[in-house]
RNA sequence: CGAGGCGGACGGGCGACCACUGCGGAUGCGAUUCAGUUCGUGUUCGUGGAGGAAAGUCCGAGCACCGGACGGGCAGGAGCGCCUGCUAACGGCAGGGCGGGGUGACCCGACGGAAAGUGCAACAGAAAGCAAACCGCCUGAGGCUUUUGGCUGAAGGUAAGGGCGAACGGGUGCGGUAAGAGCGCACCGCGUCGGCGGUAACGUCGGCGGCAUUGCAAACCCCGCUCGGUGCAAGGCCAAAUAGGGGAGCGUCAAGACGAGUGCCCGCGUCAGUUCCCGGGUAGGCCGCUAGAGGUCACGGGCGACCGUGAUUCGAGAUGGAUGGUCGCACAGGGUUGGAAGGCAGAGGGAUGAAGGCCUGCGGGUCGUAAACCUCGCUGGAACCUGGACAGAACUCGGCUUAUAGUCCGCCUCGCCUG
RNA sequence: CGGGGAGUGGCGCAGCUUGGUAGCGCGCUUCGUUCGGGACGAAGAGGUCCCGGGUUCAAAUCCCGGCUCCCCGA
């Protein structure tokens, strides 16, 4: 998997902030909520939010672990902090179909903020 | 061969690519220092990286703290409960006893006390805890009647039978009797006394008693034993902000006052004074944080739990929380005429018509008498599917409990067949 | 990680201490009343007492083991 320590958001400011400010998209499994970090040269930033009600803790590490490997493989825009939130139908979610998850709520994020300044 | 019992081991292997985290080495950058001295951050190399239950948090400990309390006593509260051992300890484990289940291997049991006390036992039933006559059975005053006799029946006897109930004050048999009854006897049960065996629980033999002693203590209770409380969010160190005090030592305590996290008492501490120090503390960071009642092997002791000696070995420390993601190969399992993948211009559903494209008068129309997908039919012939269960360290151990696909090993029992 | 509490008709609750009959309010059904509705009155239906064991003659109640939900401590 990937996403080393500066990578991931640690601290509970940081999810706060994220959730209070950023524009959101969802679909039946995942919920992602993005904001603009201010440094346009950082990395994109990821924190990851598996309520208790998604699993035990079997099941959200390993939504945790994809999520995170989808993350570090994918290209995506720099300077951007995001919080992933997982809904309980992504415990039954293949690695495919989490990532096809992601890709389809980025692009509609990113289409939303070319259309609304 | 089939069915079963007990104990134990594993619960995933190999490889490729891409990654995470702890530690160690090398090295780049930025601070810092007398000093590659220390800190932060990146790259790279090496190395370690979940479980048998890591789970539930039900017990027992280690460890840490408590302004004074961790000293003692009494009371209260909680827990445990056949006996003997094992253990650091335990509600755990081992062996044994007793009771229950199974043809058996074997399994199960909160298993002290009801002749200390209190309480409860609904409904039914005549009667339910100093027992009790509803039916019945027996004796039978008296009365009725044509007789041998029959009918009725005051009073009384009776717990064998019926009936009620979860339970009716020992059970079975024989004797006995008007009918009955431990009324008597035998055996069993119960109680008690003694002998013997056993460390003990208990067993066994004999005598006596003559059934007077219902059940419930997972009702209060009694008896015996154990227990201070709180928990790593313990606790310690560094230390923005903010507010003005805080800490350590010595020492007095005659009287009185005050002080506790179950209460009270004794004891104790503080309430004099004095000396010294400048820190205390929230956000945040660091430590605690992993080598321990540890694992493996050998020998010795013990039926065993376990113990002793020696050798050898080191095996996670995360903190929005690492130990993985994707794929391939072996292997294993499922599946094979009750039939897979694949194929068909076959039928039905999908269709109250998906997404998307195009058109639009913004209602919709159209691609579409479509498609994915599902079921069935025909064909086809062993491909194909699945890596599987339960489940993720959070201070650390010892147990218990609960969950668990599949595989392997050892010992034992029962049944059938064959020799 | 640690501590505490609750599961009973559709909803909200009592009953559990001291074991035997599951009860209350709202809601629901039918009937009455009214021109009609509401309110009111009268009948009535509806509960595996979260699940599985155990103790007991008998368990919602007592004991043990699970499940779900809620609250508290940074």
């Amino acid at each position: 998997m990937g996403l080393s320590k500066h990578r991931r958001l640690r601290r509970r400011e940081e999810f706060r902030k994220v959730l209070k400010d950023g524009k959101r998209a969802r679909d039946h499994l995942l919920s992602i909520t993005a904001v603009d970090s201010q440094n346009t040269d950082a990395e994109p930033r990821y924190g990851f939010a598996i309520p208790k009600r998604v699993g035990t803790a079997v099941i959200r590490n390993r939504i945790k672990r994809r999520l995170r490997a989808i993350a570090d493989r994918a290209d995506h825009p720099r300077g951007w902090d995001y919080v992933i939130y997982a809904f309980p139908a992504a415990a039954n979610a293949t690695s495919q179909e989490l990532s096809e998850s992601i890709a389809r709520l980025l692009k509609r994020l990113k289409s939303g903020n070319r259309t609304r300044p």
